[in-house]
DNA sequence: GGAACTCAACTACCCAGGTAGTACTACCTG
DNA sequence: CAGGTAGTACTACCTGGGTAGTTGAGTTCC
């Protein structure tokens, strides 16, 4: 019960825990990024207080544990991550920010490739809303 | 110089004045956010040392002001951020940000001609790149 | 020359992310 | 029962973004 829910950097990782695993103790969690992070136990469990507090991640009690499952989806993260990008960097212009990433970052002919065939599909679905009917 | 140029929501628009206007005073900066944001000069003013000091802008001293002028460049913060943010969201794959462009954030009919028609022509820029010898 | 003004410098504060030590509690085990 | 262990709670600290007041030096103008 977040909206627009924006992650830090250790956050988002614990997320992802979350999200592969699903209800997690502090311990999973601290496990499950010790190889990547080696950070303390109590570091984890301090980050997953703060994001109970906002609303990211839920708790529950069980024996003398908490556990703790995610609160947002990782598409409403990346949505309201990527849509803030936007219109920081773009004005809110998502075609420019594709345009972007086709001049400045590297992306290979094959990842062309399935970007072209989800736009045909995309157009497509579009259109066929659009004779359908609206939303 | 700083590689990575990250910046927050303020830095940003300050620095989007300093892209647009060039070398500017404090004041200068200071005028052309009041608007919008109706801060304090010092606001700015402390904004500008910290940026200064991190490397994104350049100070000169002329007379008993401090001209400021862009230190990175707009496309250089936009590539910085957005690789961040794709490796961070989506793993480092471009075409997956794509892809969730399209479903999650609304793209009009015509922005999608113009991704499509970029796409297109950076396909043939690479084609003809590789026809003609690699980088 | 003194008053008003303009700037920069310094300092302080708040917030959130990140990191972790210490303290307390409850449980298990010899 | 005593002691180790697991786990949370509390507290503290650092960093960086953001916001701004106060101070002090130099400029201008009467």
């Amino acid at each position: 019960m977040s909206n627009d829910p924006k992650l830090g950097e250790l956050q988002h990782a614990i997320m992802r825990v979350l999200w592969e695993q699903g209800e997690c103790s502090v311990s999973d969690v601290h496990l499950a990024l010790l190889d990547e992070r080696g950070l303390a136990p109590t570091t984890i469990a301090t980050m997953l207080v703060k994001m109970e507090k906002k609303g990211v991640v839920q708790r529950r009690t069980e024996g003398r544990q908490f556990r703790y499952s995610p609160a947002v989806t990782e598409s409403e993260v990346q949505r309201s991550m990527v849509s803030e990008l936007t219109s920081r960097l773009f004005d809110g212009n998502a075609a420019a920010l594709v345009s972007h990433l086709l001049q400045e970052q590297a992306i290979d002919r094959k990842e062309l490739q399935a970007i072209q065939r989800l736009i045909a599909e995309h157009a497509e679905q579009s259109a066929k809303k659009k004779r359908g009917g609206s939303r």
